[in-house]
DNA sequence: TATAAAACCTCTAGTAGCTAGAGGTTCAAG
DNA sequence: CTTGAACCTCTAGCTACTAGAGGTTTTATA
């Protein structure tokens, strides 16, 4: 089994140094143990469960949806669906967000368009974003 | 020249009035005249630019892109190209988050799609989400 | 073994863009 | 004149980190 050093695990696992030590103030790592003189030493257990918090980072998860997978994990009394469950909702999430964000761009370009339209520039996009919005907002 | 209360420039725009009031704050809403009493005092400029504001924040810029354009409105030796800069960077960005999105769901719904191989379902997500990720994060 | 540099420690504060609440004052209607 | 709604300021909280100050430990080299 090895041992790692803050420094170490950062490196292995390209995560910031700080952002570990976050994310053990959160208990979203277990606490490391210390050395005699009180730096953290990390085994394996700690470098998997980091890869596992960055992984679902990286998917979009937010550090709650973090949490409840955790448990999910560690507690047996839990249905196997309900990973599933978390996951294809955050999945539904994106796709929405995807929407949204297309609906956004296709406003945007129509403002950007009025810019341009006897070749010569002549810049309307500040009048336009004078009047209040058509569509929806983002969250 | 209309003059509003703040609750009544709120209603006006939809904008909660905490928000009018950071945005004064911050300056991106120039300062209300007061009454004697010290309640803040709005005329139609001020609702022009909240409208501004807002049409922008609902476009997704951010308060520093805002700051910019506003810039562009109130000093007159600016080109207009430039605010068709700003816009059409944001834009841009806004489709690149689109693509990353996308890649992003593409990547969930594999690790959803693992769980129910065999119609029973059989969850793999915690375990797959136990490795690094293989693609590029969001910022 | 002594020393110096690299790595580590804790603590506080800052980032974006608001939002909520406490505790007190002003306004407008009756 | 009273009462309740609307307003005021100030502070703290949200997410997910990041940066820096000021001090200690570890490690490599002489």
């Amino acid at each position: 089994m090895a041992i790692y050093s803050i420094g170490q695990l950062a490196k292995e696992t390209t995560c910031k140094i700080p952002t570990i030590r976050y994310y053990e103030e959160i208990d979203i790592l277990p606490p490391a143990t210390r050395s005699e003189g009180n730096q953290r030493r990390y085994n394996d257990s700690h470098l998997e469960r980091l890869h596992f918090v960055l992984h679902c980072r990286s998917l979009g998860f937010s550090i709650e949806e973090i949490r409840q997978l955790i448990h999910l994990q560690t507690c047996d009394d839990h249905l196997p669906s309900e990973a599933y469950g978390i996951a294809q909702k955050h999945l539904l999430d994106i796709l929405h967000k995807i929407e949204q964000l297309k609906l956004l761009a296709s406003e945007l370009q129509e403002v950007v368009n009025c810019c341009s339209i006897g070749g010569e520039h002549q810049c309307q996009i500040l009048n336009v974003l004078k009047k209040p919005p058509v569509g929806n907002n983002l969250n």
